[in-house]
DNA sequence: TATGAATGAGAATTCATTCAT
DNA sequence: GATGAATGAATTCTCATTCAT
């Protein structure tokens, strides 16, 4: 890879900061020593802590709902759709392996504190979502309820997923030890399982 | 009510902050505001800072695990556990509104901050669900990979839902400001549907 | 004299420093170690440096106003009056020597820095010489135009005196090291003087 | 006007800037920002913050210095002298509007951060002064204590009159809101009357 | 049981200044 | 002559915690 310069330097541990630490856990100067760089010159480049977040969540949220919102225009029936939404999902925040964690700690704080413009960047994919299971809903003759509902099992369940992986693994074989170790859950096989799960919902039960 | 001692207000008020700001957001000095006593009053009834979440969080996520080992014992049939599983954790969840905000906080940093104490608890809900999960398998001769990945699904949607339920409804009425307001979802519901979706998931795809 | 307590001594100390170098110039460390007390000590007393500063500059003020009213008031003559105030800003500014500072700094900065409180106070002193002059003036049919810049050149005189005795000192030596030292201009001396040059104002000459 | 060069740009914008906010207050970063220039130019073109300083108080003062000393140099009477004196001090001050801040800056530091080379062009008017003073004395068969506190007057009371005339201003409308407004007291009006001021403390009063 | 006062160790941010270009 | 990038040394303010009462 080319030589990265220091502002970039400088986003790329902050991602990583803040997603292991949470905003306020995360230090500047704990940053600016990861970074490589003198702890004014994150000022130099950021006009402060919490610019620099937005700018980063900013950023990654972007790049999903981009994703999400070409890929899923790219196909026709709504399934295709609904699975490539789930599947696009997941790919990019395997990608961005820090925007799951801060996705999570949003969630948890009830997205007080999300800046306007990363909630506008989510809205394009909700409204997204919304339209493809309104279609799906109307082939079958059944409503969707709440897509927002789908929308953030979608996205706490990946992103869950992504960030616990470590302590599952762990987990894992700790809770059998002396059996062979379960096969692990793939990202993708997630993805699909999910797909499914959501697809099953028009059909089978009407009793939510 | 009856009135509260200093320490039940200062525990009250400690779940409501720890929930809304995180651990590391969560100011002693503001807290001592809240819960109207003095800052060193907290010292006096909790060790420290650390101590007082921990507390919390233990007291909160025991409350739950004896709830769903308990009621899921009482029953016979897995589909029934399960559905109990799923109910009971969402009805706990809903009684300690700060709860959930902690466990997706807990998600994000892959629960590396959580106390030994608090992980035992979670756990024997785990086990119990993967007991149950593999009788539904077993009964169907297919097996359940993983019962870590639909608690983390069950977990992290409902507890999303309930951190969320104010944005929600704001976002909803934005998103379609014309139209009646669609009918919520409520918490009930969504844990019969979650019940459901999991229930698919042995007998209809065998992709995952 | 008693013991102060930590919050007089920084007030005590708070005083000198404002007075020395200025507002931006004062630094609050140096201040902590002058007081003898701990950084956050200030912090816990003080909200932040600026109400440190108004506290402190509303309370001189505040006793000059006072004084000034008071004396002013249990005189019968305007021309008694005048020298009543005079005197009494003389006299005061000697007790609070750091605030002969302050006022200069605030009158280069014309003021604008000057806390809402603080300026009432100083106008409840304007308001009274205005009276004065225009009995003053009255009594002789004439008119006191501008009591402002009447007020200006006592205040600016009275505490540039003050400031500078120490320079003036060495200078005098200096200017003139051979000759015996000219004896000094005391501060009771040069406010009878300015009661004079005032007084002189509506007599002699009215081309102001 | 013509175009200035940055070097200017810089100049005039410190003057304004120093004469505003003091010298502790006053940023590199803001004045580069007023002068449109990169930070790095006013580094190119003044050593450091104090230099230019000292630069720009020193070319005001010298200015002051030069015309006090040739414009009394060409009268005869010490009383004509005297009037020049005050009135030359006077139109110079309002030509360099950010003088009269500084000086009362530096009175309110007692002269402490006075650099000598502006000291030494200061004496040379406080010289002149007591010069003039003497003179005026002898006439009248009396002495003149302290020609240093006569300046203070003047320097002071100038100074002051021009940093404070927005809010005098301000402050004379909203005293007397209904009346007509007082007519101002101009710089030459204000020259004349301290003039007479000075001239009658040697006839009239001897009790300073 | 409770608290006002105090503090050590940070943590965010600022600022004069320098340097490579 | 001029500047974008960078920094060391402050500087203001915060925060968990302790202590005397």
């Amino acid at each position: 890879m080319t030589k990265l310069t220091k502002k970039e330097m400088i986003l790329h541990e902050a991602k990583k900061m803040f997603a292991e630490h949470g905003y306020a856990a995360t230090i500047m100067d704990d940053l600016a020593k990861q970074a490589g760089v003198n702890k004014a010159t994150i000022y130099y480049h950021f006009k402060d802590k919490a610019t620099l977040y937005e700018t980063l969540f900013f950023e990654a949220i972007k790049r999903i709902a981009d994703a999400v919102v070409s890929r899923t225009d790219a196909l026709e029936t709504p399934e295709e759709q609904l699975h490539a939404y789930v599947t696009t999902f997941a790919e990019v925040l395997d990608t961005c392996p820090h925007l799951a964690s801060i996705l999570l700690r949003e969630l948890a704080s009830g997205g007080n504190s999300m800046p306007k413009s990363v909630l506008k960047q989510l809205l394009r994919t909700t409204k997204r979502l919304a339209e493809i299971l309104e279609a799906c809903a109307k082939k079958r003759g059944t409503v969707c309820h709440e897509p927002m509902v789908i929308q953030l099992m979608i996205i706490s369940t990946l992103s869950s997923f992504l960030t616990t992986e470590p302590i599952r693994k762990r987990v894992r074989e700790e809770l059998d030890p002396d059996a062979p170790t379960m096969p692990a859950v793939t990202l993708p096989q997630l993805a699909d399982k999910m797909t499914d799960m959501i697809r099953a919902t028009f059909t089978e039960g009407e009793n939510g």
